[in-house]
DNA sequence: CTTGACGTTGAAGTCAACTTGAAGTCAACT
DNA sequence: AGTTGACTTCAAGTTGACTTCAACGTCAAG
């Protein structure tokens, strides 16, 4: 392990201020990525007298958050959402944290069905090599799937491009 | 319905060439992904002396399976290196069409795999809040996932964002 | 006080899969 | 001949989540 040169978490406790290449080895997040966040207000820093960024131990939470988030398949935007139901007065609970990934179970179920839907679609249709636009599970142009009425669909958008479910 | 004004299939049997418009209606997709698609080498059209496209019905089928693979979560790229293994000599069989849908399922299975996993330790994670970037497996930063050796990740990165997957 | 690693900014680039727009062509009907 | 609507091309724009770049500033150690 490389000594702590600059502003090591060991060399600096009393302000527990975290430099950003420190915090982005303990995230796992690029730099960079850590910027574009901060840009988007999805973390806070403060700034040395020189502009640096320091940050506190607590957006290493906020941070596992942020990557649990996108990993269920969350937009920056939803995750911004999220963590605006965050108290600002204190710092945030396990139970706060254990709040907003409460719906992700949904999300996540309802993304499982779809792929299951689909690849029994799939295990129907792959003996006969069909494809056909009209009966085919696979191939259908989502209008068959609209006309169910609502919670009738079953392709997944959300699940392959969260954010371009919108569209179309 | 309305008419076939101009070179609709009734009209035109004998070469049976429908127009960008009549394959986008009948394939569901837009008339700028059918010229994307064939800019891309994906589908092929004759042209008129007027420089008008052409389309056999043939295209029908290959766009339904473009759709369906869309669906399932193939990049256009790996669409054309299936496409490729369709015999250029003769009209593609049902065997054809599902030969190269077989390993869909796979496919398929692995993501549900992952996302299962995901919900698992969504469950195990919910009560504690925990989320720590050493410990929760929602939001480890995927190389604790990795140091298990290869067939050990479990985190759904082709499933959300699946051009992602060679980054980071 | 120099050195060199580390940090800063804003703008621009990237990727996939298209869509949109501008400017012009074609085909059928009146 | 004129109008209308479908069609053509090529370039540029869109979206989300970043990364890359260039040019410059800061920090702590020696």
């Amino acid at each position: 392990m490389a000594a702590v040169t600059q502003n090591g978490a060991e060399t600096m406790k009393p302000t527990d201020a975290l430099t950003v290449s420190e915090v982005a080895r303990r995230s796992g997040f690029a730099p960079s990525a850590l910027r574009f966040y901060e840009a988007q207000g999805l973390v806070a820093a403060s700034r040395t007298s020189g502009g640096q960024r320091r940050y506190q131990r607590g957006v290493l939470r906020r941070l596992a958050f942020i990557r649990a988030a996108r990993n269920i398949g969350l937009s920056l935007d939803e995750i911004a959402a999220a963590l605006a139901g965050l108290p600002q007065t204190r710092t945030p609970t396990r139970a706060d944290w254990a709040r907003l990934s409460r719906g992700w179970r949904k999300r996540l179920d309802d993304q499982i069905l779809a792929l299951t839907a689909l690849r029994d679609g799939l295990d129907s249709c792959i003996g006969c090599g069909c494809l056909s636009l009209r009966r085919c599970a696979l191939s259908n142009p989502a209008d068959v799937a609209a006309d169910g009425g609502p919670g009738a669909t079953f392709l997944p958008w959300r699940l392959r491009r969260p954010e371009a479910a919108p569209r179309r």
